[in-house]
DNA sequence: TTGAAAGCGCTAACAC
DNA sequence: GTGTTAGCGCTTTCAA
């Protein structure tokens, strides 16, 4: 079993050529009689021969890495950007190296730092809020900086998102455009979920510019927060503001937790309570009722984001100043609300 | 912005010192002087310096890399494996470098190539079954080899995981345990999908060996199949099969959608249709009714299998013969049977 | 405790 | 179309 790896050296050896023209014949678009390069791939392949791409990387000063950090693996969003972002890029020949930081800032700059030791060509990282040493390692290492699912002020260098706390204007107006006005918050409370935190305040601006009150918040605990916390939260809430009309949770899967909760304890929903979420998870266009949401199109902010940073490295010694491309959201009225 | 990385050299010149010096200062237990080892990183810290781990890599021969693959990204299930064997093994320094197939073993037998040109130190699959070609890459790879989610009858070398027909046995005595002899199974219909086709299979299997109709199958379609081919396939049953009294789904997620779909159609679960799935997805224990389903303890693969490679790295030259590990199962008793 | 030389496996650049 | 030389940024080995 543990033969120690082949290199190009002993295919050379077999096939009697140089090393050079192995090299050559494992290449797209160089100059190899047709022959020879057929005659040495057999022959490699013979051998078990596996092209070393470390060796490679060092010489060129080019690793096909795009780096990419995450909060959590396990979530739906993440893993559809994560999805697309990878798929489009491996169709210019790029591989992802992926991260996750735990929805913890503090992890988050140790992983940087590990993921830029490994040389990648480009990073892109979820979020816009990060320690100051991992601004300023993102700044120093002298590859493109995407940050995705977030619009920050003060971005680091390109941005492909939207404003979370937009969403939370949008689907305010939708519900008093349904009548509503006492609407509660369910989630948000903890700055760890970044954007469910700026949620939460675009929730609370929100009702305050429409002279509503903001008052109505109910914490979940810490992130990833799912149906169980929304099916807990629901209680407490039934509890704490037994008049509220609707409540907005701040994901689909909170609110399913919330849905459940009322099915359980008997009360109506919307006809009792109008319940929302964010971000258009199936659960949300298949549940019984189905949930009001909003779409971010995570599958996009994965494809444009890869477009861009191809598009940046492709422009010789990056002539593209920062990028900042609004991903729009659609509000996706559904039964609940 | 696009400034070239900066070397231990350019460190070692700032710092007066030898690169050597500088190579010793970022490793754990070398011989520097505590002071110019201080004094070396505050410089490398003010240079921007990071460490260049593919050029460590080559003069080592060490990567740390461990190679995974899934069918997909965007599923919990293998989110939550990738999510345990990453954080087990970055406790001993190692990262995953992730791939998926898209449940194509031809797309795997793709990607098992580019993953071990970075030369990882060991491979994780996920499944039993692959190309010949696979298989010879993974023998001749020289590094452990684990697959998972499945047992395999002839492994290629390690197996941690667990027997998807099994657990079906296990879902059909409980059901008929609980009196039901006209049990359909809705899934698992292609091959794409390895494990779901290994569920089916072990349904009609179990069915026959205790004597009951096995022919009540409802095709979903081609992975990843989930909530909505649940509800579009609920309805096909009752079409097909009016006289099922219960049906197995071949994920916690299908199920879901059938329920659902059983909701919208006013047919009581499990009154009049008992509904069962395999998984422990969150949702199964969450809706209303809950799920009886199984649960074949996804984390703990993850865990099982990154201890199983860091034993057989650290035992010197693989002393270690084949493990076989199967991780046991439960079932789940819910309301919706 | 520190430094100098050599080389990991590949490829750019230049010869022929 | 093919070969030779040199070197990518580190670390192993040996010497001081």
């Amino acid at each position: 079993m543990q033969h120690s790896a082949k290199t190009m050296k002993d295919v050379a050896l077999a096939a009697r050529v140089s090393v050079m023209t192995v090299s050559r014949a494992f290449k797209q678009d160089s100059s190899v009689s047709e022959a020879t390069r057929a005659r040495i791939r057999i022959i490699a392949e013979d051998l078990g021969y596996v092209f070393d791409a470390t060796a490679a990387n060092l010489r060129t000063q080019k690793t096909n890495f795009v780096a990419v950090t995450v909060p959590s693996i396990n979530n739906a969003h993440f893993a559809d950007t994560v999805g697309a972002l990878s798929d489009s890029l491996a169709q210019a020949g790029m591989e992802v190296l992926l991260g996750h930081s735990g929805y913890d800032v503090a992890q988050e700059e140790v992983l940087v730092e590990q993921l830029l030791r490994r040389r990648p060509e480009a990073i892109v990282v979820t979020g816009g809020r990060h320690t100051e040493r991992t601004r300023k390692m993102l700044l120093n290492a002298g590859i493109p900086v995407v940050e995705t699912w977030d619009l920050p002020d003060d971005p680091i260098e390109h941005v492909v998102g939207f404003s979370n706390a937009a969403t939370m204007a949008g689907m305010v107006d939708y519900l008093v455009a349904k009548g509503m006005a006492r609407i509660a918050f369910i989630g948000g409370d903890t700055d760890s979920d970044t954007r469910g935190a700026d949620r939460r305040r675009g929730f609370v601006a929100a009702m305050q510019a429409r002279g509503l009150d903001a008052s109505r918040l109910i914490g979940a605990g810490k992130p990833p927060i799912s149906m169980r916390e929304g099916a807990s939260a629901l209680g407490q809430l039934l509890n704490d503001f037994p008049d509220a009309q609707a409540v907005i949770c701040v994901s689909d899967l909170v609110a399913f937790g919330a849905l459940t909760e009322c099915q359980r304890r008997g009360v109506r929903v919307p006809q009792d309570i109008a319940i929302a979420g964010f971000g258009a998870y199936e659960i949300a266009g298949i549940s019984h009722p189905t949930i009001t949401t909003i779409n971010p199109h995570p599958r996009l902010i994965g494809t444009q984001t890869a477009e861009l940073i191809l598009q940046v490295l492709d422009t010789a010694s990056g002539r593209i100043g920062p990028q900042r491309l609004e991903i729009n959201w659609d509000l996706q009225g559904a039964e609940s609300a």
